[in-house]
DNA sequence: GTATGCTTTCGGC
DNA sequence: TTACGGCCGAAAGCATAC
């Protein structure tokens, strides 16, 4: 039986502001993207405790989130990502150190293997995952919840069934009466839209989920996800906690200051995202061979157009003329104007050698 | 029918 | 009443080859 630990800072973006700004503390904060188009247009990144009190959610618009909150004296800052990236490095530098396997999940959240540093002694983890937290709190300042159980799957659903600063044991054979009571969303993977297709079949807790044959819950949701529904609903999975390598794409997306339609405006307002996008590839050496535009239209609704190249590029700002042959083939085949606009490549190489000396140079 | 690879969309954080 | 970012990986969807 394997020992896994799932690992989740509790409301980081918000958590390091209130550490960094004790006055903070008492006070609903909550952590905005803005946008360029000014007037306060943006979406919530993360929201603390008391902000959650009054309904405010991360992916709500900012707007939304000050109307909630007007009478209670709440605090919004910018999100500051490059920062939030440099305390995730130096929390998971410490995260690591409690596994034998160690998986970043996100910029908040990992995954531990524990089997060998405990010796296979499932009675020693909950002491383990206490001084876990224990050693993230006082080196860093930060609280985060742990999960501990014999799989990712019902480490994950333990770690956010106490929080925040909590500790959720799922030991070999308490895994049918943990899940049994638990609302479906609850199992990673089902969010809204399939939560509305179960509940509409009648099906409201995990128990009840387990009542579903294997076949009936294939013939609804395919092949795949219906297994992993059936087994999820009994704690079942096997999935290795692995190290993951370096990121497969790079992207970048950016609201326009207006909403349009004119290829011409939109390739202009890319430049900015070719610009940093090109920075990016040659500080990590990368080469592509796919180039994907993204349009987010003004219904909100993501696309996206890419082409593949049979060699590889090491910079888009060459491509331009084939961005402006995606934008148009966009336009040409859809009625709505574009509200954001964006790069992504992908199909990655590592520069090796004397090229990627060269470039690490600057 | 299965395997494979590519493009597009979905959804979590 | 509406309001709305910027990333990423995974899954779905589709075409092709055998």
């Amino acid at each position: 039986m394997r020992i896994i630990l799932h690992v989740d800072l509790d409301y980081f973006y918000a958590q390091i502001e209130e550490r960094d700004n004790p006055s903070l503390k008492g006070k609903p904060v909550v952590v905005c993207v803005y946008s360029d188009r000014g007037g306060g247009s943006g979406v919530v990144a993360a929201a603390n405790y008391i902000s959650r009190r009054y309904n405010v959610k991360a992916g709500m618009p900012v707007k939304t989130a000050e109307k909630l909150l007007k009478d209670f004296n709440p605090v919004f800052l910018p999100v500051r990502g490059e920062y939030y990236e440099k305390v995730s490095s130096e929390v998971m530098d410490i995260i690591r150190s409690y596994g034998d396997v160690f998986e970043q999940a996100s910029i908040d959240e990992a995954y531990l293997d524990a089997t060998r540093m405990l010796n296979g002694d499932f009675s020693q983890a909950p002491g383990h995952a206490v001084r876990l937290q224990a050693d993230v709190y006082l080196k860093t300042g930060l609280t985060c919840s742990v999960g501990v159980s014999y799989n990712k799957l019902l480490a994950k659903i333990a770690a956010g069934y106490r929080k925040p600063n909590g500790v959720t044991i799922v030991a070999p054979g308490e895994a049918e009466n943990f899940l049994k009571t638990l609302k479906i969303s609850k199992i990673p993977g089902i969010g809204v839209k399939t939560t509305r297709i179960l509940e509409d079949m009648g099906y409201r807790t995990v128990g009840e989920l387990q009542a579903i044959s294997v076949e009936r819950l294939m013939d609804v949701f395919g092949r795949k996800t219906g297994l992993y529904i059936y087994n999820a609903a009994r704690g079942v999975d096997d999935e290795p906690v692995k190290p993951r390598g370096p990121a497969a794409q790079h992207g970048r997306i950016k609201t326009l200051r207006e909403d349009s339609r004119n290829p011409a405006y939109i390739l202009s307002e890319l430049e900015t995202v070719i610009k940093e996008l090109d920075q990016d590839l040659a500080f990590e050496a990368l080469s592509f061979k796919t180039l994907t535009v993204v349009f987010v239209t003004v219904d909100l609704k993501t696309h996206s157009k890419s082409i593949s190249f049979d060699r590889r590029f090491n910079s888009v700002s060459s491509l331009r003329k084939e961005i402006l042959n995606l934008i148009n083939s966009f336009l040409g085949e859809n009625p709505y104007s574009i509200r954001r606009i964006g790069l992504r490549v992908s199909n990655l190489l590592k520069e090796s050698g004397v090229r990627q000396l060269k470039l690490t140079l600057f």
